[in-house]
DNA sequence: AAGACTTTTTTAAAAAATTTAAAAAGTATT
DNA sequence: AATACTTTTTAAATTTTTTAAAAAAGTCTT
């Protein structure tokens, strides 16, 4: 049996939770015969499990198949500049471990990979999970990433060996990572709003402003695997200047951290809002979390920040509508808890900067899985990947 | 046989002009025996010839295949929105007819679309060429298309009929119509400087500013076949007014026709410049090409007026390169010959306004097809549209 | 409640594709 | 010129996949 098709069912499996036979030979193109005898086969390598009758719609109910959930599991990591989460699923997505969050700067920290590869030992040494039955690691972060060398150019500096080569020796785990902006998109395209969609453009709403690119069904990467570098499009001509030295760029124009510091700004001023005791002597990034919180129970002044960045995004949006042509754009991240709020500036700025054909193609869509997006996506990510290299499959399979 | 892969034969033959068996196989990744099989058929078939013996380097050399010139033939159709070329091209790219330019005005023209099918019913009649040999007409014109419903929103109106039945029904050809950039594109992909590339911006530099995205090898259209429509991406804030009816648009700001319309006035407010005499009273379109000779001649003022159109052309670039990460950007149309006065401009451009990692992984080139692009991409169209519903092919199979 | 109709699954036979091995054709080196 | 080495072609054997038919399981209508 060509094991392809194996790991092929598996990783179907784990998107669909469960599927008949003829679903199966329906999605691979494949006769039922083969299906069926690849899906026993599963059976037989204690991978896979019969569950019960699906109903019909007038004839026989089909048997369907799932994964067994406890035999493999993922370690799955979402970063972020400031703190790191991290928790471990099983083979239908549960979380069989209580997620965990830790303080963990990347800014200048030469010491960051080894303190991620600790973070990431300690957490399965706690986990109660056999450390040889995790599949592999997903780890999403930000930064400029390649993918296939498994390099960080921007942040988690490891001296002449790659990231992903560092971690795989220093916690013995495959390993895999990719932007937090992909994984995002990813976990859309999987298990969220954009699931089954073929041409969506996931925006990741957080301390910058990310592009995950669905095209024709598949995560697009680009030439290098920097596609979808959103935050720093140049973006008006006299905008304030940016992290990356450069002036005007979306990100220094709309982002989370920006909307919190003009709200610091502004109450300093003098201006009244139900934000002037949380924001006291907070630090920017907690301050982003409150001013979302305060917008969502009506605060003017936060609601008003928010339209402005939302009209900003909105002109970008424009933009990526009149080259990509998408389907959906789904506003994601953890910013999506306020996407009611930015989506009415954000339509208007499209009626303002697009032409109408081609604005009324794409739908505005609002994501359910907000801030677990990035969990999600790093353990959709190593189920991409997954293949016969993996030592777990080998030996159930063999 | 498998009547598909044989038209997958005859599609890689017309790309590559010849190859040998074993070349075949490595690309198809079918056994030397399928593929054999299936040259052989098409040999039988009258469709497939076999050409001489390809050097080797140390071994028996290959017999080349390549398709028969003069069994099928495909009229190819150049549109813009004042005039038409036309031609006949043979399986191996030949003109076998000369190619004509014939005026037609594609704006407020409720008769175009009938108009074109008398001059490609009058082409064909004086070409000399049996109607019944011609495999299929590739169309390439402006406006928003919708491939698959062979509809042009923009131009051509055809009532209560899509455009592609209405020429079908009217010269009796199997038609195929994509928009101008798209088909740039797909002339760069398969015979130009993108050849075999996998991920390029074709920039078509022309009346507007089109794009033609090649993504992951293929024409990317997008959700609706909309995509790349880089004219009316809002870039100032405070831009001229476009056609579109919005203002700022990268169009209003940097197309040939403006350009042009720039130099004119320029003139006539005293500037000195060689194009003083060949401007005198023509129209701006016209105007387009003579300030393009008078660049190339090295005439200051067409110069800096480019120049300036090319750092805008860049600021927009940099924003592609931001989104999609192309390995390269193509300078084609038939602006393609100022290429070189515009690189500098749009080079300078692209480090202003983009992060440096990123501008660095992609190379600017300039198309050698230019002006031809067009034509050539519209018999590619119909190469890459080529299946068993064609009735020469199947004849001829049969 | 019986029979007709659907849908899924299994089985066996047929068809297709690929691999393998060997022969043929041609180069290059000694 | 002979031998060793490459590549292509041919033919046979193996493997894989598809097809078709029948059986199994169940639903729905009268």
């Amino acid at each position: 049996m060509k094991t392809n098709l194996k790991t092929d069912i598996l990783k179907k499996l784990y998107f669909e939770r469960e599927l008949s036979c003829n679903e199966m030979s329906a999605f691979f193109k494949k006769s039922i015969p083969v299906i069926s005898k690849a899906v026993n086969e599963l059976i037989a390598d204690g991978l896979v499990a019969e569950g019960g009758l699906a109903p019909s719609s007038g004839g026989r109910r089909p048997v369907m198949y799932s994964i067994k959930p406890d035999e493999m599991y993922i370690l799955t990591v979402a970063m972020d500049q400031l703190s790191t989460r991290i928790g471990i699923v099983d083979m239908q997505n549960n979380y069989v471990s209580e997620i965990k969050m830790i303080e963990l700067h990347l800014l200048n920290n030469n010491d960051s990979a080894s303190q991620l590869a600790t973070i990431i030992n300690n957490y399965i040494d706690n986990s109660g999970i056999e450390r040889a039955r995790i599949l592999a690691a997903g780890i999403g972060m930000p930064g400029f990433i390649n993918v296939n060398e498994g390099v960080n150019y921007t942040h988690l500096p490891t001296e002449g060996i790659s990231l992903v080569d560092f971690l795989q020796k220093h916690t013995g785990l495959t390993i895999y990572i990719d932007n937090d902006s992909s994984l995002i998109a990813l976990s859309e395209l999987r298990f969220g709003i954009a699931k089954a969609k073929k041409n969506v453009m996931v925006i990741n709403l957080g301390w910058g402003i990310g592009l995950g690119m669905i095209v024709d069904g598949t995560l697009f990467r680009g030439h290098n695997g920097f596609a979808g570098e959103f935050s720093h499009i140049p973006l008006s001509e006299d905008g304030g200047l940016c992290t990356c030295g450069k002036q005007g760029c979306l990100e220094a124009e709309a982002s989370m951290l920006v909307v919190a510091e003009k709200a610091i700004a502004g109450i300093k001023n003098g201006r009244v809002s139900s934000l002037q005791q949380s924001l006291n002597d907070k630090e920017s990034k907690l301050a982003g979390d409150a001013l979302m919180d305060a917008a969502n129970k009506g605060d003017q002044y936060a609601i008003e920040l928010l339209t402005e960045a939302g009209f900003k995004i909105g002109k970008a949006l424009a933009i990526l509508i009149h080259i990509m042509n998408p389907e959906s754009i789904v506003l994601s991240g953890r910013g999506a808890r306020v996407g009611k709020i930015l989506s009415a500036p954000i339509q208007q700025a499209l009626i303002k900067y697009s032409i109408p054909r081609l604005a009324v193609n794409t739908e505005l869509l609002i994501s359910e899985l907000g801030f677990d997006g990035e969990l999600i996506g790093a353990a959709v990510l190593v189920m991409e990947n997954l293949n016969m290299k993996s030592k777990i499959i080998q030996a159930a399979v063999a």
